[in-house]
DNA sequence: CTTGACAGCCAAAACGTTTTGGTATATAGT
DNA sequence: ACTATATACCAAAACGTTTTGGCTGTCAAG
């Protein structure tokens, strides 16, 4: 099909050696070869035969993305930003983005083993990360190029951007507290996930700071979808004391809490209050708009790539490991438009 | 780092050659030369470098996608659906995913060109296809190997999944009618993404078979965004005649739509009703649940790529093109629940 | 015996690059 | 006139596979 150094070496009547060094603009090639050379290049179309480059420098240029998924259905605002965060970054250093899809467990390590063993990507962008992370034992005692969204339990030496989960649900429930709530209830993911573990240690912190604390019954486990939302919110609401907040450890469970509540009958803020976390667009935009934590979803896609990029090019890495202060984005589905200056807040 | 052939071979005392055919099966190796290698290989944690394997081949085993973004912060449920869809299922079949993400326009088309002739992947998916698509234009022109998940103006030789979208807005068309609206509105794209064009015919000859019209300034356009559904909705209800029902045409802008409505103290459904179109989980969980048409995102992922897959190892495909009925989902956002059978919809 | 078929093996070429370690010629320095 | 230096070029090896087109020895058939 396209064009090859050996064509083009033929048509000049060079060396392969001398088109490939003309090509990469090597100093021991006159001008006028390289002149030619790039002209008969360019009338060919040459453009260099990627495997073969990739074969020969042995690195793959590639870097890869798993995506934990839970059911097959799997539909996540926060990884499409996430991905396309990474992916532009990638691109821009001249890097390619390998992308699967595997649930947690057995296979979802197999996946990783078996790209490392093929040399099919150089490093790893490893995203949510587990408080026992099997990826990240494997990949860090083989010594193989990873970056990660988050932290793990124990030795904290690898390199990850996260943002600072216990402050983040600090800023959550003191707000709610300021408000004067008392009955606060949360929907958390399994505690598994290590954001989770955090989220939950912040607002223990903050109830505790105002003598509250949080009893087993007022955490409700969720899947971080918007049904699991839904439906821990109807639990909650069925229990016979319940809650007058509501704190989602993510938007979309959010969002189906308060679809939850106005199924209900109940009004959004005032008659119970709901806060999320992750500010993805839609929070923004929702009826009433969601009280959230912003995480600068796309922005940390970008770093996480780029200084995993760093790392392949044996750059220095500075800083290492990067915690991200959260920002309470405060709108109406905490009840702050009873009292608040709203009319700014929603701009 | 890890085993090649030639350390198998130098280990079993065999001929790289008689390595290579013995973990390939062939019929020319002894049985039990074929155990020692294998058992040796197994030993040595051998994975074939794939990237000497494709070089080799010359073929990649990766299907391209690029997603065509618009802003930087892109955030669409509907995409991360879809993209597990057609992981999955290249996996499942030994393919690799590169993805990467473009907006639409000159530097999208380059990034097609260099993937080809890099021969960086063996084919392509195309999604969100235009009326004038370049894309398809010139993976035609070429001959390269690719299906689309959507259609475009002109000559339809090519492989495609798309789901009816004259029909699919014709079945919302007529329920609102049937319910007695009559001021209809709609949210729409920009006409050169086509399913916006065949869309907007479903819902002009609903209205005509009424004696309806769609008059130029009750179609509003909007980017496909929830921001965009929810600043189109405002200026819906700004005009001199509010329309009785808002047509989006995505699930995410009807969202926005359905915020906006909200925010000026009407209720949706009962006041105005608002329609979707895809079904994204959200769709479900939303208050008042949305009225959608169905499109199996996930299940049309699959079904593209597995095409595709077909297509590269030169199998039968048939049929070439699918083109899959919309299913209409009446839940409450569109008022059904005044008069209708609403509570075994919301399960 | 020869011939032919067959089983089992392998050297070498190929895929398209980059890099290594040269050589040949011209120019400058002494 | 001889060395040293610089300039311009290139053959061959290498990356790790697969495939092609053999070769050798054994055994059965003629």
């Amino acid at each position: 099909m396209s064009a090859t150094l050996k064509e083009i070496a033929r048509r000049t009547g060079k060396s392969i050696t001398t088109v490939s060094r003309a090509l990469a603009d090597y100093d021991d090639v006159s001008a006028e070869t390289k002149a030619l050379v790039r002209r008969v290049a360019e009338e060919l179309g040459y453009t260099p035969n990627l495997l073969a480059q990739r074969l020969q420098k042995r690195r793959s240029e590639t870097i890869g993305l798993i995506i934990p998924t839970f059911g097959p259905r799997f539909s996540d605002p926060f990884f499409s930003e996430f991905l396309a965060g990474v992916g532009n970054m990638a691109a821009e250093h001249g890097y390619d983005l390998l992308v699967s899809t595997q649930p947690p467990g057995e296979r979802e390590l197999q996946a990783y083993r078996q790209k490392v063993q093929s040399r099919q990507v150089d490093g790893f962008v490893i995203v949510r990360t587990r408080r026992q992370d099997a990826r990240i034992r494997y990949l860090r005692e083989i010594g193989f190029p990873f970056v990660a969204f988050g932290r793990t339990e124990g030795e904290l030496d690898f390199p990850f951007v996260d943002v600072d989960g216990i402050q983040g649900m600090r800023l959550i429930g003191e707000h709610l507290i300021r408000l004067g709530h008392r009955r606060i209830a949360c929907l958390a993911p399994p505690a598994d996930l290590l954001f989770a573990e955090h989220r939950l240690i912040g607002l223990r912190q903050a109830l505790a700071e105002h003598g509250l604390e949080l009893p087993d019954s007022a955490i409700v486990l969720g899947d971080l979808t918007q049904k699991s939302g839904y439906q821990a919110a109807m639990r909650l609401l069925d229990s016979p004391q319940p809650p007058t907040a509501i704190v989602a450890f993510n938007d979309l469970m959010a969002l189906g809490a308060m679809a939850a509540l106005q199924e209900r009958g109940l009004v959004v803020g005032r008659d119970v209050a709901v806060t999320g976390f992750d500010d993805i667009p839609m929070a923004e935009h929702s009826h009433p708009p969601l009280t959230t934590v912003h995480q600068p979803i796309y922005q940390i896609g970008k770093t996480v790539c780029e200084m995993l990029v760093r790392l392949l090019r044996d750059q220095e890495l500075a800083p290492r490991q990067v915690i991200l202060a959260p920002k309470l984005m405060v709108r109406q589905s905490c009840g702050a438009s009873a009292r608040g200056p709203v009319a700014q807040e929603r701009r």
